[in-house]
DNA sequence: GTCTATACTTCGATAGAC
DNA sequence: GTCTATCGAAGTATAGAC
């Protein structure tokens, strides 16, 4: 049941955003009284912070399949342009910036994330031969961050260049990935 | 006094996030009481949206300063790492991803401003002579992207990398605003 | 384990005194 | 123009019945 309740919390941030999860909104998903959070959990923060665990473990072990594929970087980059993921991800960064109880698991899963693309994108890269001509977390905060603002721009129901900017990006992964360097990110 | 409400409400916003602007907030700030808001604006939204049109008419006019100067890429850099301007910014849009009233015209505000961006870059290179090997408004979302996502982290207590990816992307746009290409963008 | 009942706080908003 | 007073709605949280 706690496992329930974590996982319908973080389906109304994703569909709501985080300022819509309250003990009454997360309870009618279930059909049950608001009071039932303070049964599972000690406060809506303890919740929160499961939240951010959760969402977390499943976030690496997808990466961490994205490194057995064949093409690692376009895995990346799809998982991020998902926008099960990347408004997730938007969501509780935007909470960790408010809430002190959630900042800090917030910044350590955001770190290890960082951490364990960049070493997908070093082993790949190692694996062909290839030595890259960019610093290769530089690349992930580079690919990381457009995902993101791509996904915040949807929010506020941005689209224009999006489809350009996508292919532009596309296209330098798939070079990247071949020979380390870029016509456009190199 | 209507002026120096909506700029009471931006600090706050700044300051503190989108969430801690409330009646009260607003009203203790300038030592009033809280209804003070209802006599000078119909609404909290209609609050916002005052405060959303007047931090992008401050924008607009900042980056067509930018425009004037010998280096207006690393001046548009610098400005959008400006943190008054780059944390406003990045509330205004998730205050804007769950507001109605004041999601469009956050859209309208981003639409211009990139707009506005990618005309001094492109008329920037024309002005050298230079045609260049990456799309512009590209150039521009990457920009803005990076500028943001520094941000989103520094507000999370993440600033590892920061230093690295600030020089790389000052490095290239030295590059890329004499030469129109880039090791790093091109 | 889930419910009812309840306490306390803060929010946005309106009415009306001064 | 600013105040006091007040409302209803929604939030977190606790106590106790079943």
């Amino acid at each position: 049941m706690r496992a329930t309740l974590i996982a319908a919390a973080a389906d109304i941030i994703r569909e709501q955003g985080h300022g819509a999860l309250t003990s009454r909104t997360l309870a009618e998903r279930l059909n049950l009284k608001r009071q039932i959070l303070h049964y599972y959990f000690e406060s809506v923060d303890e919740l929160l912070v499961l939240v951010v665990r959760d969402t977390h473990a499943k976030a690496m072990a997808a990466f961490e399949r994205t490194a057995r594929t064949d093409d690692p970087l376009h895995a990346i980059w799809r998982m991020m342009n998902d926008s099960r993921m990347s408004v997730l991800a938007l969501e509780l960064a935007a909470l960790a910036a408010r809430r002190p109880a959630v900042r800090e698991v917030v910044r350590e899963s955001a770190e290890a994330l960082r951490a364990l693309q960049t070493r997908i994108l070093v082993d790949h890269l190692a694996a062909k031969g290839i030595t890259p001509s960019i610093d290769p977390e530089f690349a992930t905060m580079v690919i990381a961050a457009m995902a993101q603002s791509l996904a915040q721009e949807s929010l506020v129901g941005i689209t224009a260049g999006h489809d350009k900017a996508r292919g532009i990006v596309e296209a330098a992964l798939t070079e990247f990935s071949e020979t380390g360097k870029s016509a456009y990110f190199s």
